[in-house]
DNA sequence: ATGAAAGCGCTAACAT
DNA sequence: ATGTTAGCGCTTTCAT
């Protein structure tokens, strides 16, 4: 239409400079006239590459995961390449179902935040022939490389604050450890401290729940109707915290007066919701900015790099979601 | 390897049973041994179908987007379609460019929540040549089909329940016209309502900034710092209203005590912060859901079909951040 | 500066 | 039940 070959108008899409000034204007004349739109796929399937990296989370439903994703779309973005967010409901077998599928979209790189990276998930990603990252997870070995905190560690934290003000029956909601392996860690961190401490373990204080503000409910009744309640409540997340807070106020008791409540992430709302919460915060945005960095590295060093585990610094944040316990 | 052509293969991966058991077998085990990953690119290029549609949400910070998206996951996934889920940070040009981008990734449809159904992006949509539908707006005609609630009613009735509470000085703390029609109709809804209810606009009770939290101190004091403050602040959506608490506690006032605040969306949150928060909900699984089903069912027609506007209801839900005027 | 042509991995129509 | 083959729209190498 415009008198010249496909190479030429390949040519003009990808670098106009390769092409004579009168040449590049006749092909873009024909190109308005057909209402010619460029076939992305075609290219993908032509070059090999999608420049695109493949993201997998837990769940949509929880900012934080907001917020490391613009992190990682950012540098991503800087970078020329676009992401692809799916996200798995916190369900171990969806997350090897998206990584297939991921795959099969030809995804040039892949950042996940599994619910177990020592599951069958990572010779899923080993096999994958592509560079990958974990995201979240606290690991200082394995052959897939990952961005994360020391979840052991700030669960340790987050409950030492609660001892340091005075709480021994101190309780655990955590999310599901069969759907996150940072909430586990953050449970052996909660286990550590206790015993650090010489405060007995009660296994009626700690309540596993499916992720999830709707599931808060039942924990909190099962934490508050026992013959001896806990006068603190660490939460695996700030969503859940917030959860905790909302339905302490339903039992009609009061935080931190009646009972104390730390959160995990440092979520913006956490903020702004009443009491402020205490919380232990996560590097979020540069953990996704390093994940993504992480990938794009490999991939500019031909997909071929030896695995790294980087392990950022998290930080307890106290407001006003905890209190000295008040002795009856 | 199998011994077999690539159109055996072919059968074998979408429909085995037309290939007989011992093929299929001779075929299972080649794939196995060369570990052959299907190349859904490929496919997509050679059938020019993706079974894909794409969804431009406006962030992915507010969960109302992931509740909505939730639905339209649901009912895509069950007709055999996915999601390409692209986020526009409220920025319509950012909306041209991906509806752009999704367009050369060849989605089959399009459903956007778009800034302004009105502007650039509905010639955009027009001339894609493949369904899309406008999701959350507030539109009776126009040639690409919507659904949503009647924005303009909501706001009415958000304004009118604080009037019907007695408060005559009523601000509201919209988002963003440019970014939101939505903001723009539940203002002219307050608009309205002032107006019935013989109150005064005063200009200086309504005050617009960006969408997030983080912008909402400085919406909040310009408010409060006035010489005339308002007794009740209605915010553009849920996010924002507790956003709005959370400054004015900061500003050493008590909701619903000293003001009130109204709501929109009835995000799962609101529900469980303190207090918990009057709102408008709005049903956004089931706009979800139906915008899938549109552009589906559109597709299902081989792509023609008359647009259609689809307004669903919204619900007045008071809870505990509004109470009667105390009079001075 | 431009053109010719091979090739990317699959599907689908047709033939056997 | 299986094989043959054209073709999807682009990139890229090699010629000119």
């Amino acid at each position: 239409m415009a008198g010249v070959s496909v190479a030429s108008v390949s040519r003009f899409i990808n670098s106009p400079d390769k092409v004579r000034a009168e040449t590049r204007e006749r092909i873009r004349l024909a190109m308005q006239e057909c209402n010619y739109r460029y076939n992305y796929v075609a290219k993908v399937f032509a070059t090999q590459r999608t420049q695109t990296i493949g993201l997998v989370i837990p769940t949509i439903t929880n900012t934080v995961f907001a917020d490391s994703t613009r992190g990682l779309q950012d540098e991503a973005t800087r970078r020329g390449y676009q992401v692809l967010m799916v996200n798995a409901d916190y369900d171990p077998d969806a997350e090897g179902e998206l990584v297939r599928h991921l795959l099969e979209r030809q995804v040039d790189g892949l950042v996940i935040t599994a619910s177990d990276p020592h599951g069958a998930i990572a010779g899923e990603l080993a096999t994958a022939g592509i560079p990958a990252v974990f995201l979240y997870s606290t690991l200082s070995e394995g052959p897939v490389s990952s961005v994360g905190i020391d979840n052991e560690r700030g669960g340790f934290d987050a409950t030492a604050h609660l001892a340091d003000l005075g709480h021994e029956r101190i309780a655990m909601l955590a999310g599901s450890f069969t759907s996150s392996d940072r909430s586990r860690h953050r449970y052996d961190g909660y286990r550590r401290c206790l015993s650090e401490r010489g405060l007995e373990f009660e296994p009626g204080l700690v309540v596993e729940i499916p992720y999830g503000l709707e599931h808060c409910r039942e924990g909190v009744a099962r934490l508050m109707e026992a013959a001896q309640p806990p006068t603190a409540i660490f939460a695996s997340n700030d969503l859940m915290a917030i959860g905790v807070m909302g339905e302490l106020r339903a039992f009609g008791l009061s935080v931190p007066r009646d009972v104390s409540v730390v959160g995990f992430d440092d979520v913006l709302m956490s903020s702004y919701v009443a009491p402020r919460l205490t919380t232990i915060r996560q590097p979020v945005y540069e953990m996704g900015r390093r994940a993504a960095q992480m990938v794009l590295d490999a991939l500019d060093r031909g997909g071929q790099s030896v695995p790294r585990h980087l392990i950022l610094d998290h930080e307890l944040v106290v407001r006003e979601s905890t209190a000295s316990l008040r002795r009856a």
